[in-house]
DNA sequence: TTATCTGCAAAGCATTTGCAGCACA
DNA sequence: TGTGCTGCAAATGCTTTGCAGATAA
């Protein structure tokens, strides 16, 4: 998986007339090898461990690249701060967030996709993309508000 | 539609202790009046239009009001910018944006409200709202698209 | 009278960009 | 050898807040 990433975004970088840089590796490496739905600054945080000298403007143009060879693709949380995730080899998925403790759950739902097309088809919309996510709080936060009566 | 809202809006007022004033009826009735998602800016402009020695700030302050008393909701367009659009006597829809020209159409769909409860309860989530947009190229822009080649 | 409101200006904050020196090809 | 890269610092743009004078109750 990180190897074929690697290619991917090899091969974008060289398309576009880039350059192949150990910086670049760096945070698609650490990108890649992360479960989590990361902001430019998280991302930044994690990269700084392996290579202090790595600066934010860097991580933040590199996740630009990312998202554009596909490898990366921002999710909107809505609390204010943009954030990506991995899309090698994911199905189209979406999130639940708990806007209590800020925690995720990711679920699958093949109505969403058709809600997509059928709402584009009727429009006559050229549809691309859309965004879904579900807020609440989850079982953890709902159980602690309990015993906090 | 105008008269109770005024009345939704003086009752929260007078409940939560703050005090009824010109610049905050304005600026109720210039986006209850609109059909439109407004950002802060635009509705701020409107308001200017009407009387303008209303300021920003108070514009800002005001559209949180609303969104206390439920009649406003933020509406995200994932353009950077927050927007509002009034509440009032509207069923639950979604919006389908074209990220060409940044237009948009409303839609009704009953399946995404199902989706929200089903997944909420197989997580243990107790869910309380959701937020789905559909991107696309609309209509028009297909079409100027075609003729620019 | 007095607590709240208003509008200005300034602060916050995440994101973006200009630039001088550095590194890959 | 030269174009592109890097990281700093500063700019940007939207949002939010502090404050002194104004106003509703």
């Amino acid at each position: 998986m990180m190897r074929e990433a690697e290619d991917v975004f090899h091969k974008h970088l060289r398309k576009v007339g880039l350059k192949h840089t150990e910086q670049r590796d760096v945070i698609l490496r650490t990108f890649v090898e992360t479960r989590d739905h990361l902001s430019t600054d998280e991302l930044f945080r994690l990269v700084k461990k392996k290579d202090a000298g790595i600066g934010f403007t860097t991580v933040y143009r590199t996740l630009k690249l990312l998202t554009e060879c596909g490898l990366a693709s921002e999710v909107a949380f809505h609390d204010g701060v943009a954030r990506y995730e991995h899309q090698f080899y994911r199905r189209s998925h979406h999130h639940m967030v708990c806007t209590n403790c800020g925690s995720s759950v990711e679920f699958f739902s093949p109505e969403i996709e058709k809600v997509e097309k059928d709402i584009g088809k009727k429009h006559h919309y050229r549809t691309t993309r859309h965004s879904f996510q579900v807020f609440g709080i989850c079982e953890n936060c709902s159980k602690a508000e309990d015993n906090g009566r």
